[in-house]
RNA sequence: GCGCCCGUAGCUCAGCGGAUCAGAGUAUUGGCCUCCGAAGCCAAGGGUCGUGGGUUCGAAUCCCGCCGGGCGCGCCA
């Protein structure tokens, strides 16, 4: 395979600072993509970082490098020679048979264009959705489904090994909430009423299991039997969910699991045993307050059990033994407490852990609006929208497209009345209708479309040809940046863009022309453009139809 | 009160230090189907990038204050 282009100005452009300002030290050669293409493909601005070091005009040490690097640049036949502009930046313009060239290479790589070709060693785990078995999945839930799973999808992508982990906290204070709402609803007790549990699970889907359980002639008097099948109960309803959703995990691990296996009890010693720990108030308390925490934390309450951080930071122990190098929790931002707490608790065990160990991915949490007023998400309140709705409202693609459009961060609001009514206009029908319309010219065309990876391209040489062929060529850089960054939502608003710049070519250029060489040349372009579409749709997790 | 996150066009959101950074979608208005899919395209109007300072050759972007919003601040999970 050829050298990459970009790559090889860089290299060329370091050579040329080298060589022109010898030990000048913090300068790196940045090379960003213009907004407006008489800019050209690339520009480099490292003669402007240059100026204030040497003491000399920007544009004078612009023309130097410029002609510092011409030799080297002629001789890969990928590049034009360099422009100087405005107040010393240097464009760069790649030679047209190279941004052709891109159509070839997208073609003949197919589904793999985009993937590193090289894996990586390191084992990294994306751990995300986590929800308590205590409810339906909430669209919160479906944020970290769909953005963990696109993440996960984005780190295969470029070559690392990802284990995609679900974990249940199936063993606190909400589960026996759980046991006794059902075992109270199963009994005729409505929520709120004489003899409801406090912190009693008021949603319909109590009463669902209820009356199942009673269908099954379970003994309600067995709270440790209710809680058992309320639990199985919800699992296979996330389940269902999650399925719809198109979301798969590796490996579940239960939480208490960390009890049974003893890792709760090892962390604990552990902890005492690093010194880091004291007793207060009846209770054992590590000193978090030694890795940034605000304030200490209870490691054994009073009556002698455990704080949930410590099978929290059990399980983290067990990830790192495990083997994973690297581990994504993503979350939402209401458990942003838990990080501080968790990487103390890793520190303070002294057994080798990074500090930054491990990644958060913390989203906000989805505002849902219906008939312009706000749907409170609330595991208690029972009247939350539910990933399954959405689902049935929109559609799979749409919700999925539309959660993870959005940096993790932001706040957005979902409004239930839009989605419904603009379905048809969902941004993720764009995209694929850019898809499916390069299939349905595909099949009019009637020929073998894997006779274009050999088309010859040179009648490219459009305008809007080659900014696409430019734009299809930012692809693998963009995914790599996305990975790198934990930003699925780069993503989307790549194949916006290349959907949109698509649509605008199908509009002012006819592809099926007569003459045979632009109708095969330009038909691979479009077929160029319809596989990575589909490429970038697949790591969505969103279908890329042939017909809508 | 303390900590973290966020204030960009009517609305939903990108951009997060390099002048070539005021952007997209949507909504509104006006054009484009005897012709490859109009779920599309073309065009117009619309913003002191919350605010006041600071650093810099250069700030939506970095730092500090303030205002506004979200989340967290339990021997709950």
């Amino acid at each position: 395979m050829a050298s990459d282009p970009k790559f090889e100005l860089a290299r060329i452009l370091t050579e040329g600072v080298a060589r022109i300002a010898p030990n000048v030290p913090g300068i790196s050669v940045q090379l960003e993509k213009p907004r407006k293409p008489e800019h050209g493909d690339y520009a480099c601005t490292v003669a402007l970082q240059l100026s204030s070091k040497l003491g000399r005009s920007p544009r004078v040490i612009a023309e130097e490098l410029r002609q510092a690097t011409a030799q080297a640049l002629a001789s890969t036949a990928m590049w034009q020679p360099l422009e100087l502009a405005g107040p010393g930046f240097l464009n760069a313009r790649l030679v047209t048979a190279e941004k052709q060239s891109i159509v070839r290479r997208v073609l003949e790589q197919g589904a793999s264009f985009g993937r590193t070709a090289a894996s990586k060693p390191e084992k990294i785990q994306v751990e995300f959705v986590s929800a308590n078995p205590t409810g339906p999945l909430h669209v919160g839930h479906g944020r970290q489904a769909a953005l963990g799973d696109a993440l996960a999808a984005l780190l295969e992508s470029q070559g690392h090994q990802v284990t995609r982990e679900f974990y249940y906290n199936d063993a606190g204070a909400q589960i026996q909430n759980l046991a006794l709402s059902v075992q109270a609803r199963a009994t005729g007790i409505e929520p709120g009423g004489a003899g409801w549990p406090a912190d009693g699970y008021a949603g319909d889907y109590i009463r669902e299991i209820a009356e199942d359980f009673k269908t099954q002639k379970g003994d309600l008097n067995d709270l440790e039997a209710v809680r058992k099948f309320a639990v199985a109960f919800l699992r296979k309803e996330q389940d269902i969910d999650l399925q719809k959703f198109g979301v798969t995990f590796d490996v579940y691990t239960l939480e208490s699991s960390m009890y049974s296996d003893g890792k709760v009890e090892a962390a604990v010693q552990g902890l005492i045993a690093s010194g880091k720990t004291y007793e207060k108030d009846g209770a054992l308390w590590l000193r978090t307050t030694d890795y940034g925490d605000d304030k200490d934390r209870v490691v054994r309450k009073s009556d002698g059990s455990y704080t949930y951080f410590v099978p929290d930071v059990a399980y983290h122990v067990a990830k790192w033994q495990r083997g994973f190098a690297k581990v994504i929790d993503v979350q939402g931002t209401d458990h942003h407490s838990a990080v501080t707490r968790v990487r103390a608790g890793l520190q303070a065990l002294g057994i080798g852990i990074p500090q930054g160990y491990p990644d958060y991915v913390l989203h906000s949490l989805v505002k849902v609006m219906r008939g312009g007023a706000e749907v409170r998400i609330s595991k208690r309140a029972g009247s939350y929208v539910t990933v399954r709705d959405l689902i049935e409202w929109v559609g799979r693609d749409a919700v999925r497209f539309f959660l993870v459009s959005r940096k993790a961060d932001t706040e957005f609001v979902f409004d239930v009345d839009l989605a419904l009514a603009k379905s048809e206009q969902n941004p993720v029908y764009y995209v694929q209708y850019a898809h499916a319309r390069v299939c349905s010219m595909l099949a009019q065309w009637g020929g073998d479309p894997g006779s274009l990876a050999a088309a010859d391209l040179g009648s490219l040489k459009s305008g809007k040809e080659l900014q696409l062929a430019q734009r299809l060529s930012e692809f693998p850089e963009m995914l790599s940046a996305a990975a790198e960054e934990l930003a699925p939502h780069a993503v989307a608003f790549y194949l916006r863009a290349l959907a949109g710049e698509f649509h605008s070519y199908y509009n002012a250029e006819r592809i099926l022309v007569e003459d045979e060489a632009l109708r095969v040349a330009r038909l691979a372009l479009c077929a160029a453009v319809r596989q990575t579409l589909a490429n970038g749709l697949a790591l969505l997790g969103v279908s890329a139809p042939e017909k809508m």
